[in-house]
DNA sequence: AAGCCTCTACTACCGGAGTAGTTGGTGCCG
DNA sequence: CGGCACCAACTACTCCGGTAGTAGAGGCTT
C-alpha cells in the first residue's frame, strides 16, 4: 500500500476535497473547486483517470457517481513531503524546518507551542511505529 | 525576481549541482548525476532548455560551456516549500512540522537542538525581513 | 593533411497532467 | 409522447519534462 509519488496540482486538490467530504458527486467536487474555473467535464475526466490509477473509487447513487478517496491522507503527505525533503534538502527533514525558520515562515514561539502539544499527546498515548 | 514554481526532478538535481559547484561544464554535471545513468546529451539538452527559461546561464571556456545557476537556492526552496504547504497543508507551515513529528521523521529532541541553534544565531545577528 | 575526438545544436519522441467538446443514455415535465 | 436537462463516457488536443540520437564545428594527433 505505497501511495502515489506523482500527483498533479489538480489531482491533489481533488483528493483534498474528497478527504474533506468523505464522498462527493462530480458536481460537488466541481463546486468546491469553482475558483479554478474549470469545466465540469474536466473534473469528471480527471476523476475517471484517477480511478484508473486507484486513487479514488466510486459508487452510484441514482444517476450520479459518488467518488471517495482510496488513498490515505497521511500516506500521501508522507510521500510528498518525503520527496521534497529528498530532492531539496538531501533527505534531512530537519533542514526543512530550519528553512522554515530562516525564511520567517514559522516563529520560534509557534514551534514551542507545537512542541508542547506534541509532547502532551505523546505522554497521553505513546505511539508505536513499524 | 520571482523564482520558478514548476521544477522537474532532473532540473532540480541539476540546479543543486550547480549551486554546489558554482560553475560547471556539462560533463561535470553529468558526472555528478551519474547515478541516474543518463546520456550526456540529455544533460546538455536540459541545460539548454533551462537556459531558455532563465534558470541557468553559461559562459564559454574554450570549446566548453560553463553553466551556472541564475536562481537563488533560498528562493527556490521558499517557492517549492511554499507550494507544498499551500497545496497540502492549507498554507499552514506549522501543519507541515506537525506532520513531520507525527510521521516520526523528526524527533522532539532534534527540534529542541535546532531551536537552540536558531535562537543563538538570532541573538548574534538579528535579521530583518520585509 | 587526414582523421579522430570532443563538444554543442538541432530534432524527435514518449508519457502524463490538464483541459474541454461531443455523444449518448435516462429520467422528468408538460 | 416529445423534448429538455442532467450526467457519465469517449475522444482529442496541448503543454512540458525527460530522454536521447544525429549532425556539425572546431581543435588535436600522428
Amino acid at each position: 500500500m505505497k501511495g502515489p509519488r506523482n500527483l498533479g496540482d489538480l489531482q491533489l486538490a481533488i483528493l483534498r476535497t474528497l478527504w474533506q467530504h468523505g464522498e462527493a458527486a462530480v458536481s460537488t467536487v466541481h463546486e468546491a473547486l469553482r475558483d479554478r474555473d474549470l469545466a465540469l467535464t474536466t473534473i469528471a475526466t480527471m476523476l475517471r483517470k484517477m480511478e484508473e490509477k486507484g486513487l479514488v473509487a466510486h459508487t452510484e447513487r441514482g444517476r450520479q457517481f459518488l467518488y471517495r478517496a482510496e488513498v490515505d491522507p497521511e500516506l500521501v503527505q508522507k510521500n510528498l513531503v518525503g520527496d521534497l525533503v529528498t530532492r531539496l534538502f538531501d533527505g534531512d527533514p530537519l533542514a526543512l524546518v530550519n528553512h522554515l525558520l530562516r525564511a520567517g515562515e514559522i516563529e520560534l514561539g509557534e514551534l514551542d507551542d507545537l512542541r508542547r502539544k506534541v509532547a502532551e499527546a505523546e505522554r497521553k498515548q505513546p505511539k508505536e511505529r513499524p
